[in-house]
DNA sequence: AGAGTTTTGTTCGAAATGGTACAAAAAACG
DNA sequence: CGTTTTTTGTACCATTTCGAACAAAACTCT
């Protein structure tokens, strides 16, 4: 009994029963994020996301459930990516100011993205759309938005204790300061405000948040 | 000739020729508007504007012309009232520090009003959504991020002129803080984060841009 | 090879959407 | 009072949209 349901081939994908996928889900998911990051919830279509994704509905409904599922799923995989991006720049060993302005660089690099045209930050535009109004949708906006305040917020934690702040900043306060820098440039990407005007805007909050570089 | 076609009554409302308008467009425009700034562009179909006007299409039509023409003076007229609101805030006597928290929190009761929600700021819901790729939409936007930018930079220069800032202070810098701000104000606002962890967000705000109040 | 399973692609359908045609209504003009 | 002008409301139209049904296809298991 034992053996005799033991898969054959524990082989890379262990294949399934029926007809196998003609494509990745990955890849069409990813596929998917681009249309809805670039567009939105609304103003996207199940049609749009099938010319992306090369799959026709059916496929796409059975690989994703409905409009709303797949929108969610597309957005968890966008916070993945974001976070896989990002993580290291938290993680470096490196001044303060430096680390700062790599992240928030890499952030608006992120933003700049798009094949026609910025893009911003998905966490932006589903706070920003009707999608909010679902709770489900909010609740994961709103754990974004507080993820990256708790990560700012460690990054000043740990470098007021090495002493690279003075030792009356409040990190939770400054990590908010950087959250808005984040939005602020997410905002002025998709309005295409030029990246010169925009690398500015990183420099301004370096020098507000870490405080002028003296030394 | 000239007699002829002079106006019997250049009375109050100047009367027509034809039927009289059974609604007043202002009243309509605010009711179109307070619909957009909750759904967005394009999850607002022209029967939820029928439906928040009292008119019917054909009314919605005749008066303001298609749904982005609607849109349009709707976004104008959110950015007229808002700025209605906020000049004078801006144009008081008062010491930055209240100035700047009267302004911030000013915005932020703006973003926490809605029937359904809070609805944040219409421009940074403009950005955020597919409306952006409209260049005229876009160029209304980048406008009003402009325009903020610039109160904001008038606020600080002055404020720096009088001694309340540093002479080293870049009021530029400051203004585009102030605006990141009121940007991450209103996608928190949005995502429903309650107005007691908002307030705190106003108050780091005023406390990094004009600095520790000391003295 | 045949049975069972799952995906695929065509097709359908019901509802919603943006927009318009048109007659009736309501006013000013002559 | 009739004509002209403008708005109103019903009805309509073409398209889009989301979703589902269904047979054919592709695969595994026995």
């Amino acid at each position: 009994m034992v053996q005799k349901t033991e898969r054959t081939a524990p082989s890379p994908a262990a294949r399934r029963r029926g007809r196998p996928r003609a494509f990745e889900p990955e890849t069409a998911l990813t596929q998917a994020m681009d249309v809805f990051w670039q567009d939105g919830f609304a103003a996207t279509s199940l049609d749009d996301l099938s010319a992306a994704t090369g799959l026709n509905r059916p496929s796409l409904y059975g690989a994703f459930g409905d409009k709303r599922a797949l929108y969610l799923q597309a957005y968890r995989q966008y916070r993945k990516r974001a976070n896989e991006a990002l993580a290291p720049l938290f993680q470096a060993r490196a001044p303060l100011r430096v680390k700062l302005k790599r992240i928030l660089v890499a952030c608006l690099e992120l933003y700049l993205s798009g094949e026609e045209g910025p893009r911003g930050c998905f966490t932006v535009l589903s706070a920003s759309s009707d999608a909010v109004a679902d709770p489900e949708i909010r609740a994961l906006v709103a754990e974004a938005v507080d993820n990256t305040d708790r990560a700012f917020g460690r990054l000043f934690a740990e470098a007021r204790a090495a002493g690279e702040l003075p030792a009356g900043a409040d990190p939770r306060a400054l990590a908010r300061m950087a959250s808005a820098t984040i939005h602020t440039l997410s905002i002025r990407a998709r309005a295409r405000i030029p990246k010169a005007e925009l690398l500015p805007i990183v420099n301004d909050a370096v020098r507000t948040i870490c405080g002028p570089e003296d030394r």
